[in-house]
DNA sequence: CCAATAGTGTCTTTTAGACAGTATCAC
DNA sequence: GTGATACTGTCTAAAAGACACTATTGG
């Protein structure tokens, strides 16, 4: 017979937060909830929070829930970055965070962003600046090093973009995650061998010669290679 | 002022399980316990179980206590793998497990295991066919293939070698872990690279020309490389 | 025509794979 | 010596870096 009641035992407060990246005009995103409940009552926070145990049917959904009530919108892509426990990091007492690092496309969100105050994108070195709740400086910066490392050996940047984009659009947003140029001719190379993208009868004509434009093929794992690409110091 | 009371929330449980890894004569082998608790009692599983949030300091160390009642001995690596969730995974309710995947030399345990009936090692093919308690089969499954990946970019498997080992050594454990032969003059050149080992004034005499020893160097980080070693189908 | 951005061709560089060759022991 | 295992040299292959080249537009 299975005899349980978690109330017979001192647990940890379990939570999740999440870490949701956008690309806009040159500055890598991080959503930002200015958080009204205590603790941290008024300080900038990553969007989480409890999972409900009588709905969510996985932490996963819990996050994404939570970023579906701050932002309208689901997140194109999302992974579990890691799980940070310690007594310390919540002043309520022992505490567990399983953290995700997900990505979504600026212009999916934007406009319904600008409506509200209480929660926004910030450029993520803007974001590393201020004083936030709990230890989410520690999990941003590691969000951010995890994305920047599959941006050197996968096509997750990707999730990031919008329906239809050229391969400078998908040029620039590894650019900026990185921080560094890129060739062109090795990106473009990489995304033949991924197959993940469809060309349009399309084309953009922003710039001088009009640029194909793509699309994410539908139901398609991200590509992961072989080898990094290598950083020129 | 705060006020929270965990007591008043229905909370998911939340446990560590880890997947202990060693080689040993040919074979890659998983530490699994005789569960002496409901649920699942009387199957085996993987070594883990709830944070004491009075004592354990992180969820890392909870697992790594659990790893060290259970064989007297330290795991050489220990890494997060993922956290599993649902509502029913766990007979008791909605539950979250955090799982580890960590290594041990066979001969730092071996002695002290063979004395207990509940605590073995067993080849992680014969551990996949048995009926586990919860997911761990699932766990167990996702933690092979996350060595199997770090074989091919990084010196984790040096985490179960013994102090002192031989270059066939290393590559009898990389080969074991993937199942495929590999080259190893490739498998000395990435070495070389890591500069991880330290060649010893010492020789083993079990083979024909005796072989070089090696220990692993002391306060290293695991090195990754930026290329995959590539399977031969 | 020019300027600017899109896209290609191709040579070099890097590093792993393949494998033949040499070294050192027990017998 | 022979046989076995340890170790090295070196050629080839694969894929990224570098960068010059061509292509296509607006003006």
């Amino acid at each position: 017979m299975i005899t349980y009641d978690i109330k017979d035992y001192r647990v940890p407060i379990f939570t999740v937060d999440s870490v949701l990246f956008s690309v806009d005009s040159g500055s890598l995103n991080v959503l930002l909830v200015k958080r009204n409940n205590e603790p941290f009552k008024g300080k900038w926070g990553l969007p989480g929070g409890f999972i409900d145990i009588d709905n969510d049917v996985s932490a996963e959904q819990a996050a994404i829930r939570k970023i579906v009530e701050k932002t309208g919108a689901q997140p194109q892509y999302l992974q579990q970055l890691h799980t940070f426990s310690s007594p310390k990091r919540d002043p309520r007492g022992f505490s567990v965070t399983l953290s995700f690092y997900a990505m979504i496309a600026y212009q999916a969100v934007a406009s319904q962003l600008s409506s509200i105050e209480a929660v926004k994108f910030i450029d993520v070195d803007q974001a590393l600046k201020k004083k936030l709740a709990f230890d989410h400086h520690q999990i941003i910066k590691m969000a951010l090093s995890r994305i920047q490392q599959k941006a050197l050996y996968s096509m997750v940047p990707a999730y990031c973009l919008p329906n239809e984009f050229t391969m400078t659009d998908y040029k620039n947003i590894i650019e900026i995650i990185l921080g560094q140029s890129i060739q062109r001719k090795s990106l473009i190379r990489r995304v033949e061998a991924s197959d993940m993208f469809e060309p349009l009868n399309k084309f953009e004509h922003s710039g001088r010669r009009p640029a194909q434009l793509y699309r994410l093929k539908k139901g398609i794992e991200p590509y992961h290679f072989q080898r990094n690409m290598t950083l020129s110091v």
